[in-house]
DNA sequence: GCTTGGACTTGCCCTCAGTACC
DNA sequence: GGTACTGAGGGCAAGTCCAAGC
């Protein structure tokens, strides 16, 4: 580590959860006021034209603008919709809209679309006007000054109003997202600060100065009652040591992750159902990389589960299939309502553990009822300090990285096809942890494309070797040809796979940094500039022979 | 002990700006 | 100069985990 990068990322540490010593900011940047629809576009009640009051007209054009939605014809979404839209209504309108089925939201829909269009159609110097005026609001409102540094904030914008969507079947879809105003504003600053300004007229809700936190603005919001915050951005100094220390620990569990693998399994024969049961799911999210699986309060979310909070529904036992033993089929929705599937064959001493606690349940039973993620990580505090279940993700996230570098990455291959063999590790890391993606509305078409570049650069080859220039074409051509059909296969192999989350969130950027190094890659083909940024404390740090 | 609230990380999708291409 | 395409970044929901409050 080189001695100026030692200070930059080691000043300043405090004891006792402090967090910083000065803070100084500009507060948020507030949605734009509601801009009235013009008098000739109009809403329907029964076919015939009504002037809405503003209130109402508002979030009725919330729902306008996402009549192509296919969720706008879910039940669910409709009914909350149109309960809370009933609630911003005057008494009047309320006496005369009953009835969602009679709104026609059309002509506003046509308008947004006009509008959006015509925002499309700007001239260049409108554009440039708008562009400068962001600019001009990032360099106002974008920083803050936290101890030594001035630091990019990373979401210095208050949600705007809207219609609440959730993801998956989410019971509260269509529910109406309030409009975040001062007065629900909490600012925290250090005293010593210059305080954030209120808009002329209006106040704050709270000005406080608590350094054993990191945000810098909170409101709570009206869907789940969830309190939102303003934070600094991932290239910030708190950000990246947080970070580290998370790989750090990460670095710690692969120090004692054979006596710990040692002990669950231990454990599986257990005379006490509690021990089974957490000897069987921590099996799981080391193996499987399952998350923790909090409870869920039910109605307020999505049915969705992970380890701990695993329903007898959400697994199959075959003793054999398809020629292997003991195979474990999971089916069940996660975080995101992202499906999980997976067929493992497991430990016989797993199987019968998992018959048992099946035994005599409905499908809708907790598999481990002796066992919450509480429980679980008061257990692995006790193995070791700092230890929570997603700590194996982010460990078996990053050793599967290292290994699969070690084992895809060959010398000879040219930097394309290191680059390649970069993302098929990065992929494997993504399909350990069930990161998945829709397939991109445009992918069909750009793999053609692709297919397109590639027929041409043949032909271009052909045609060299035919009129016998093949010494002055052909190395440069074949090198292109190579890589476009590199990147072909990338493409095709990444359909459905999302790469970004866990090289931003599971991967020990040292692992990365160090392949580069090693094998002289620009750190740039891995990490584009905000990547950078967020791993300068890595790009710095390690060198070609770190080790996870 | 249990519940709830709070802080912070993780996660997917969409938009938009920058760039390649014609 | 206009259009098409793509990657980056923003947006914000949904997790994890811990500690305060009862």
């Amino acid at each position: 580590m080189s001695v100026i990068m030692a200070v930059r990322w080691e000043e300043e540490r405090y004891t006792d959860g402090v967090k910083w010593k000065f803070l100084e900011h500009k507060g948020p940047v507030f949605a734009p006021p509601y801009e009235p629809l013009p008098s000739n576009v109009k809403f329907y009640y029964d076919g015939r034209p009504m002037k809405l009051s503003l209130e109402a007209e508002e979030v009725a054009t919330f729902f306008a603008k996402m009549l192509d939605h296919e969720y706008t014809t879910k039940d669910v979404f409709r009914k909350n919709f149109f309960k809370d839209w009933r609630k911003e209504m005057t008494s009047e309108e309320k006496a005369k809209i009953t009835d969602l089925n009679k709104c026609d939201f059309s002509e506003m829909n046509e308008y947004f679309k006009a509008q959006s269009e015509a925002r499309k159609a700007m001239t260049k110097q409108e554009k440039q006007k708008i562009k400068e005026e962001n600019e001009r609001l990032l360099l106002e409102y974008g920083y803050c000054v936290m101890d030594n540094h001035r630091e990019r904030i990373a979401n210095f914008r208050i949600e705007p109003p809207g219609l609440f969507r959730g993801r998956g079947d989410h019971p509260k879809m269509g529910m109406l997202k309030r409009r975040i105003r001062p007065e629900d504003i909490i600012v925290n600053c250090s005293k010593d600060s210059e305080h954030p300004k209120p808009p002329p007229g209006t106040k704050w809700k709270e000005v406080r100065h608590d350094n054993k936190v990191t945000w810098l603005v909170s409101w709570t919001e009206n869907i789940q009652g969830a309190i939102k915050y303003i934070m600094l951005n991932p290239s910030s100094r708190i950000k990246g040591e947080k970070d580290w220390q998370k790989y750090e620990t990460a670095r710690r569990l692969k120090k004692c992750v054979d006596s710990l693998r040692a002990q669950y399994r231990e454990d599986w024969k257990s005379k006490e159902m509690r021990i089974r049961q957490r000897a069987v799911a921590l099996y799981f999210i080391d193996k499987l990389a399952l998350r923790a699986g909090n409870e869920k309060e039910e109605g307020e979310t999505a049915d969705t589960v992970g380890c701990c909070s695993l329903r007898v529904e959400h697994l199959n036992l075959y003793p054999e299939k398809d020629g292997q033993e003991y195979v474990v089929e999971f089916d069940f929705l996660g975080k995101d309502s992202i499906r999980y599937y997976n067929k493992v064959p497991v430990e016989k001493r797993v199987f019968k553990n998992l018959q048992l606690f099946m035994e005599n349940k409905q499908p809708e039973d907790d598999l481990f009822d002796r066992l919450n993620t509480t429980i679980l990580n008061k257990h692995l505090q006790e193995l070791m300090d700092g230890l929570t279940a997603k700590v194996f993700r982010t460990y078996n996230a990053s050793i599967t990285l290292q290994q699969q570098l070690k084992e895809l990455t060959s010398a000879e291959e040219n930097v394309s096809a290191k680059i390649l063999s970069y993302n098929r590790a990065n992929r494997a890391v993504a399909i350990l942890c069930n990161h998945q993606r829709a397939p991109p509305k445009t992918f069909e078409k750009s793999m053609q494309n692709l297919q397109t570049k590639i027929d041409a650069k043949k032909e271009q080859l052909a045609d060299a070797k035919r009129e016998l220039k093949i010494r002055k074409y052909l190395p440069g051509g074949k090198e292109q040809l190579m890589k476009l059909e590199v990147q072909a296969t990338d493409r095709e192999e990444n359909k459905q796979i999302a790469l970004g989350t866990s090289k931003l969130n599971y991967l020990d950027p040292r692992i990365s940094v160090a392949w580069c190094k090693k094998w002289g890659i620009p750190v740039e083909k891995i990490y584009n500039k905000t990547q950078r940024e967020k791993f300068a404390w890595a790009i710095d740090m390690a060198d070609e022979d770190f080790e996870f």
